[in-house]
DNA sequence: ATATGTGAATTAATTCACAGCA
DNA sequence: TGCTGTGAATTAATTCACATAT
C-alpha cells in the first residue's frame, strides 16, 4: 500500500492529538475537533485517518484510544522504534534533549560523531562512537532509522558512512542535501530553507 | 504575484547552488547541472527560476552570478534579512551555532525568552531580552520574521506574544503546532513528525 | 548540437456534495 | 441531528513534447 507523502507528514500530527486528548480522558474525537487543533479541514482528516485504516462512529466520531493504536502500528513506531543520532554538537544536543523525539514513541539508541577525537565522550548520557562502528551496530541492532544532525567538516564523511550502513531511512538535518542511494529513503528538513521560502512568501503577498 | 509554496521552498536550494558554483568561479551554470545536484528534474528547475524571473540562454544555461541576485531579491534576502529568535534553550543555541541561517543571507539581531530569570545574559553573543520587549522592539528596528525555538513550558507565553508582536512571520520549530492569528504566516518544521512519516514510510514499501 | 521556455497533458492532492448510519 | 465515508469535481503541481534561440 502506497502512501502519499502529505499524508505520511499529517498522520503524527494527528497522533499527537489523540495521545494528548487519550491522556486527558477522552475517549472520543470528531474528525472536526482534531481539524480545528490544527488548523485543516475535516474531510481531510477523515481521509488521512481512513488511509491508515482507522474508522470512526457516526455521532462520536473516532474512539481515541483504538485510533491511536492503529495510528502508532501503521506508523512504525512498534518496530522502527530504535534510531541513531550522527553527530554530537549544537543541533544533535538540542535533538537529545528535545522531547519531541520520545513523545512520538522513538528512542535515541546510540551516538555517532565523525571527530573521531570525540570518541568515548558523553553526550546527554549517551557515549559517542565512531562512524566506524555505525554499519556493525545497524546490523546487530537491527536499527533502520538515523537522524543526521552534523554540520562543517565531517559532514561528507558521515554522509558516507551513512550511504553504506545498511540503514533504510535517513532524517538529514544537516541543511546539505548531500546525495544517498537511491535505496535509502531520505526526508529532509532545512530551517534556513524554510526561512528563506518565509522571506519569499512574505516579500510576495 | 501569488507563489507555490513548493516553489518557495525550492529556489533556496538553488539559491544555495548558485553561490557555491559562484564561489568556485563557474560563470554559467545549466538547469540539468542544479537539477542534478538536487535530484529533481531539468524542467521544474526551469519553471522554478523563470517564476522568479530569472532567465537563462540557450546553449549556456543561467548567468550564476546574475541568477543569485535576482534569487536574493525574490528571496527577500534584501530587507527581511533581520530576524528575531525567540528561546535560549539548547535548540535556539543550535540555530544560533549554525551556520545554516548566516549563510542564507539573514542576521539574528535579538534573542527573546520566556524565563524572565535568563534576562540579561548572553548566549552566542546575544543578550537575552524579556518577551515584554518584543512588540517595541518589532516596531522600532522593522523586524518582520522571527523564529520560534521554545519547548516546554514558556511555550504558550511565547506564542502569545509572537501573536501580538506585528511580526509578519514565523518560522515554528517548536513541534507544538500552535495556533496563531491567520495575519500571520507560520512555517513549520518539526523533525519529530517527520521522524514519524519517515518510519511510516518505510513501514509502507 | 545544446539548452531554454512554455502550452498541453498528466498526475497528485484537496475540496465539494451528499448518501448513510446511530 | 451530527457525524462518518466516499465518489465526483476541482484545484494544484509535475511532467511531457516541442518550438525557439545561439
Amino acid at each position: 500500500m502506497k502512501m502519499p507523502l502529505p499524508v505520511a507528514r499529517r498522520l503524527p500530527l494527528y497522533l499527537r492529538i489523540l495521545r494528548e486528548q487519550g491522556q486527558a480522558g477522552e475517549q472520543w474525537l470528531s474528525s472536526d475537533a482534531i481539524a480545528g487543533r490544527l488548523g485543516l479541514s475535516a474531510v481531510q482528516v477523515r481521509k488521512d485517518l481512513g488511509v491508515a485504516g482507522a474508522q470512526g462512529s457516526p455521532k462520536r466520531g473516532f474512539p481515541v484510544d483504538e485510533t491511536r493504536k492503529i495510528l502508532e502500528s501503521f506508523l512504525g513506531a512498534d518496530d522502527l522504534a530504535e534510531v541513531f543520532l550522527v553527530g554530537s554538537g549544537e543541533l544533535a544536543s538540542a535533538v537529545l534533549a528535545d522531547d519531541g523525539v520520545a513523545r512520538r514513541g522513538f528512542r535515541i539508541v546510540a551516538l555517532f560523531d565523525p571527530d573521531s577525537t570525540l570518541e568515548g565522550r558523553e553526550v546527554g548520557g549517551l557515549p559517542v562512537l565512531p562512524l566506524s562502528k555505525l554499519p556493525n551496530l545497524t546490523r546487530r541492532m537491527g536499527v533502520r532509522i538515523a537522524i543526521l544532525a552534523v554540520s562543517g567538516p565531517g559532514l561528507r564523511e558521515a554522509a558516507a558512512a551513512l550511504a553504506d550502513s545498511g540503514l533504510s531511512g535517513i532524517l538529514d538535518l544537516s541543511g546539505a542535501s548531500i546525495g544517498f542511494p537511491g535505496s535509502i529513503e531520505v526526508l529532509r528538513e532545512d530551517y534556513g530553507r524554510d526561512l528563506s521560502a518565509l522571506a519569499g512568501a512574505l516579500v510576495r503577498p
